[in-house]
Parts: structure tokens; sequence; C-alpha cells
DNA sequence: AGTATTTGACCTCT
DNA sequence: AGAGGTCAAATACT
């Protein structure tokens, strides 16, 4: 047991060093890669030690339980949950962040790009829902100041030579889109697809920037109380404080994406086994018009038809801009779902993998993130 | 039938 | 008053 925990602490000693070293090897992704199998093979040999021990100490009876090479790979996943929820790495995305604000070096960005810009506190949040629920003028006219708002700036995920529409996990429904003043591009509205069923209360704006049509700032307002994006709420959300807020997630994501940029096209060929050139492997869909679509009244607004090349696992992971847990619990079920079953089998029952098929399979009918 | 987007109209806020 | 935000009918797709 001893050496059991010596190893756990020697695993936490490496999560350290990484996380102090990430900012730098967030530029050099084959090390990086090292380091977090390094840290995988160490609390994976300290899981297994465990259960051992644990299966000694408590015989069975055991339920039904699928091959190991699926349990690994679903407590690996778990696992990563859990450390990617701690403070810890909620100071990390900022550091992140800001490295990257400074790279981008752009302009009155930097508290936009940094992650978050009024990030209000839960309950403050709750209050100006229920606020909101309330008329009246006056709780009216407070109602924008009390509302949380979160902006993050999100580079156009690009897979090849298309441009796709921010990622971030959550199934978003759009409830409207207006031109702004000023702006050369409009403004989506979107409001998380539960809202009804599950009175969620989230919603984004999404809106390319004027001055750099490569990014697009993506307002959240309000916090997601469906817990997962594509399931019902069947368990309780972590606690405020150790729940990623969309926006810090997203900008990780967003830090992620571009760590890793280098690494696309090798990983969409890994994942195509295309002998492509770009690494597409395109099954492209149209924005708008999704599920059904494209219908209503007359028309002022621009309409968007770009067309996007998608694939699962490269959307879940490199396409996005931005994350939460729920879209790294969908990276990971998706490397699970890639994984042929001999390296790591698919339990088929897990409600986790049916979020990713749904996810999948809403991507496929064309929803815009 | 269910679910999605589009978009003109309307509401709210500054 | 005007801009921003939301509603809801119309329409499309599976």
């Amino acid at each position: 047991m001893d050496q059991t925990l010596a190893l756990i602490l020697h695993g936490c000693n490496l999560a350290r060093q990484l996380e102090s070293n990430l900012v730098h090897l967030s530029q050099n992704p084959e090390p990086l890669a090292k380091s977090c199998d390094e840290i995988l093979t160490v609390f994976l040999t300290c899981k297994d030690r465990l259960q051992l021990l644990f299966r000694q100490s408590n015989p069975p009876p055991l339920p039904p339980q699928p091959p190991q090479a699926v349990n690994n790979v679903l407590d690996h996943h778990s696992g990563i949950q859990q450390w990617l929820r701690t403070a810890a790495m909620e100071r990390l995305h900022a550091q992140v962040l800001e490295n990257m604000a400074a790279c981008t070096g752009s302009s009155g960005a930097s508290a936009a790009a940094a992650g978050t810009v009024a990030d209000g506190s839960d309950s403050a949040a709750v209050r100006a829902v229920a606020a909101s629920s309330s008329s009246g003028s006056q709780q009216r006219r407070r109602r924008r100041d009390e509302i949380e708002r979160r902006t993050i700036r999100v580079p156009v995920p690009r897979i090849g030579n298309t441009e796709v529409p921010p990622e971030d996990g959550f199934t978003w429904r759009k409830y409207g889109q207006k031109e702004i003043l000023g702006s050369r591009f409009p403004r989506g509205y979107f409001r998380c697809t539960h809202q009804k069923l599950y009175h969620c209360p989230a919603k984004k704006q999404v809106q390319r920037l004027d001055n750099d049509p490569d990014t697009y700032e993506v307002t959240y307002r309000g916090q997601h109380t469906c817990h997962m994006s594509a399931t019902a709420p069947s368990v309780a959300p972590p606690p405020p404080d150790a729940q990623l807020t969309a926006a810090t997630t997203s900008a990780l994501h967003q830090a992620i994406s571009a760590a890793t940029a280098q690494q696309q096209q090798q990983q969409q060929q890994l994942i195509a086994n295309s002998s492509s050139s770009m690494g597409r492997w395109a099954m492209e869909f149209r924005l708008g018009g999704g599920g059904g679509g494209g219908g209503g009244g007359g028309g002022r607004d621009h309409i968007h038809q770009a067309e996007f090349p998608v694939t699962d696992m490269a959307a879940a992971m490199f396409s996005s801009g931005s994350s939460s847990t729920n879209s790294m619990d969908l990276i990971f079920n998706a490397a699970v779902d890639v994984l042929p079953p001999a390296a790591g089998g698919l339990d088929h029952d897990h409600d986790q993998y049916d979020d990713v098929k749904q996810l999948a399979g809403d991507r496929g009918k064309g929803k815009l993130v």
C-alpha cells in the first residue's frame, strides 16, 4: 500500500510539473503528449493496485462489468474530468489565456480574450433569472445588469480551408439573428436546447468581430442547469465551485486547439485513415436548415449557407473554439468511440457514449453547435 | 409528428 | 427613439 501511495504522489508531482510547464509545452505537442501519457500510466498502475487491494478485502458479488480495457478507458475519462474540474485547472486556464492574449496582441481584447469579462457568481445568476420571471419594470430594468455574462473570443475554427462554427459541447437552439449597428456581421442568438424541458436558462450570442472576421465573440449568459448537453439531468451537477464555467472551459479548449493546431492534420488522417493530402474526411452539412429549417417569413437578414466539414472526434476535439466539462467528456468519449474495440473497447450502454452518438447525430443533422 | 432554423414583429432597456 | 433581445409563425427535414 505504501508503494501505491508513493506512486500516487509521484503522479501528483508529475501533474504539477505539467501544470507549471503547460504554457511552454502548449507550443510543443509531442512532449506534452508524452507527459500526459506518463501521468496516465502512473495513475493507471495505482488504480489497478488499489482495485486489487479492494477486491482482496471485499470479495464478490460484483455486478457484471464491462471488459477491463473498457473500464480503463472510462476510468481515465472520469479521472481526467475530475482533474479538469479542479480550481488549479481554472487558474491554469487563465494563465494559458493570458499567454494567448499576449500572443494575439489584439487591443482591447485582452480582457475578453482572457476568457471572462463579467463573471458573476452563480447565485447572482440564479437571482437574476428568478427576478426576470417576475414582472415589474424596476426589476426588468435591472435584469440586463444582473444576469451574468461571460464573453470569450474564439478563433473561427477551420478544417481545411473551410470554417466551422464554434463548438462548446452543449447543444444550442438558435432563436434569433439580428443585424447589429456598426457591425458587418449579424449576431446570432442561441438558447440551450433543453430550455423548455429542464428550464435551462443558458444562452449565448455569437458574432464575428468586425475588425477580425476570423474571430467569433461568444457571449454566454446564464448557467446550464441541464448538466449534460444531450441528456436529461439525471445526475446532479457538480457544485459551482468545482464546475468549470463555460467560458473557462471554452478558453481551455481554445488553448488546446491552438496548441494542437499542428497536430490536426495528423490526427484527422489518423482518425479518417485517409490518404487525402488535406486530411479532411468530409461529412459536410449546411449551416441552417438543420433538422428542419430554412422556413419562416421574409428576409431582411443575411442567410448563411456556408458548408462545413464535420467529424465526430475531430469536431469534438479540434473544431471547437470553446469547451466545457461536457465537451471534454465528449472529447474523451469520442476518443473511446474512435478506438478500435481491441484497443479500448466500447461501452455502448454507457450514458456518455450515448451523448456522443447523439451529438454526432445532431451534427449530422446540421445543428449549429 | 417532432424538431430544427429563419425572420418579421414585438418587447425591453438605455 | 432606437438598438438590442426575444417571440412565434412559417417552413423544412427526418
